[in-house]
DNA sequence: TGCAAAGAGTAGAGCGCTCTACTAGGTGAC
DNA sequence: GTCACCTAGTAGAGCGCTCTACTCTTTGCA
């Protein structure tokens, strides 16, 4: 910057204000301090710029696991929504593991980004509330309603009654749900369940399974020994729904002729020919954006915490039919 | 940490060396440090570390698209080794765009990273090479050979040839392949595939596509309306082959009995069970964690460029089988 | 007993930038 | 012609840390 400042003939601090395109210069010597710049190479440097100016102009987003779709297209909700306000995003991730994400935090929160966005999945909302009290946070989680920061999630439970609606307005009574026992969301599902079946004066049938293709298998076995196997079978995931699709198939049972099949999450999965899954699409993006949306109002100033239930929307494909008669 | 200092009655030299771990202080003040810092909440500032240490001990990970897993295990293998050398890995990527994946690289460049490991997609190795001249480069992807930075990319070559060798193998003759045009990699898969059909004495059929799996069923209709359709298919990536599954299916051609059906990436779709595909399977891990061991070299002095090829391996499921005579 | 070397700690410059407060010169109103 | 005000630019402190060079104790050993 020195060299820069001497090459064009003017002072450090002019440079420094033609590079944050401050109005405050003369066109002639922004143009000659540019010219000098590209000539000499020059790059601003983020660290003594951030340091000087005690702001980042930067978002951390801490995800869980960047295999997960989840939160990568979560992350790109929160890149799209930055970007229009300028903001840069960094991301670290978690790698899957529990130390993981909280070193992952850590490196946010060494680094002073201006807020968080957590893509957690492992944790409670206790241990980041220690995060929040330090830094404007938003997790995209069904934590529980925390104090010192706001949330956005899916309405889990909207998402479950969508599935009953659908499938008892096809005809269906014997329903059954794989559920995944305590992995994220799978609580509120279950919960969304049990209570629209109630509602629509049925038995809910919840079978254990958890979130991959095995336990859809496993589960379908068992479901379709039963002396009155169900009709529909609503998985816990994509995933199982597809476990679930291969056993029927190797069983000869017809799709949806015998048994209609619903997943959940809307996965690439769910979109393949092959399987053409009809399932519960969550706005994964919508969330990443909404949660920026909501993260710039605190850094604004907003202190209050929000807790935002974002809907989730059903996706009709060819697993499901009218019950057989 | 001024104030740490102050409350721990030491200098902020001694903080700073608390911090860093140094060997130099005794454990009675590394423990009252500690204690303070603690107590006062004290969260080491990066952008000054880094600012005052010249270096950032951080690698840059350019990813071109984070829905990919094919970037995202990438980005894991990278984290795997950084972590080993005790070093921080920033993710930014350019989500799909051209343009992206400039900014995402300069702001890399501006976060002066020790490093960076490009998994770019878009644009030629010429673009980049000016990035290879201010910073350690290492770039995933088969760019040809620059001289400013290292590469580590798949043997896409061989992979073409271990699917030929698997189904000539199996007796098959008339194989087709589906390309993907210009789309990275594909030049290469088509290369290898025509080459070792042409060493094996047989005739390369190829039909143009895409990586998308429309283009799959669209190539699996027209090569079926052959006159004399193929007795096996090798698909540009394993979407475009559920396509040729998903059509096969519909027309009733019986897979692996009177078709063969091999996909290539070895993506999560190759392992559902419905699928079930053969494809040859790429360590997109060992490519980060290789760059990385490459990068290392680099940052450690090392200028002359080194090009790898990394080996992958055949997996066979259920969509290929012995040529039906 | 004396002296070198090791151990523990400190002072203070400096990393590359921003930002506040200031100056010099030009413009326009009365 | 004078004065207030605006514009374009500058000086220099300071952001929070690290690192070099230095000091002051201890310790070990001939």
């Amino acid at each position: 910057m020195e060299d820069v400042a001497r090459h064009a003939g003017v002072s450090r601090a002019l440079v420094s204000l033609v590079m944050n395109d401050s109005p405050r210069v003369s066109e002639k010597s922004r143009q000659k301090v540019l010219a000098s710049a590209s000539e000499l190479g020059y790059r601003p440097n983020l660290w003594a710029r951030n340091l000087a100016s005690g702001q980042t102009n930067t978002i951390g987003v801490m995800l869980n696991d960047l295999h997960n779709p989840y939160f990568t297209e979560l992350a790109e909700g929160v890149a799209a929504t930055a970007a229009e306000s300028g903001m840069q995003v960094l991301i670290t991730s978690g790698w899957q593991q529990d130390s993981g994400e909280v070193v992952a935090t850590e490196t946010l929160l060494n680094l002073r980004t201006d807020g968080i966005v957590l893509g957690a999945a492992r944790f409670s909302g206790e241990v980041f509330e220690d995060v929040a009290q330090q830094t404007p946070t938003v997790a995209v989680s069904n934590f529980d309603k925390p104090k010192t920061m706001d949330t956005v999630c899916n309405d889990e439970v909207r998402g479950a009654e969508l599935v009953v609606e659908h499938l008892t307005d096809l005809g269906h009574t014997r329903i059954a749900h794989i559920d995944a026992g305590g992995a994220p969301g799978a609580p509120q599902r279950r919960r969304g369940f049990t209570t629209a079946m109630t509602n629509a004066g049925l038995a809910p049938i919840v079978y254990e399974g958890d979130y991959r293709e095995e336990a859809g298998k496993a589960a379908a076995e068992s479901l379709m020994s039963l002396h009155e196997p169900p009709t529909a079978i609503f998985a816990a995931n994509d995933l199982a729904a597809s476990g679930v699709l291969t056993h029927l198939r190797e069983l000869g049972v017809d799709v949806p002729g015998d048994v209609s099949v619903m997943g959940y999450d809307d996965t690439v999965l769910a979109g393949l020919g092959l399987l053409a899954l009809t399932t519960v699409h969550q706005p994964r993006q919508q969330f990443g954006s909404r949660a920026t949306e909501l993260l710039l109002e605190r850094i604004a100033g907003r202190t209050a915490a929000k807790h935002e239930l974002i809907a989730p929307k059903l996706v009709v494909r060819a697993t499901t039919g009218p019950v057989k008669e």
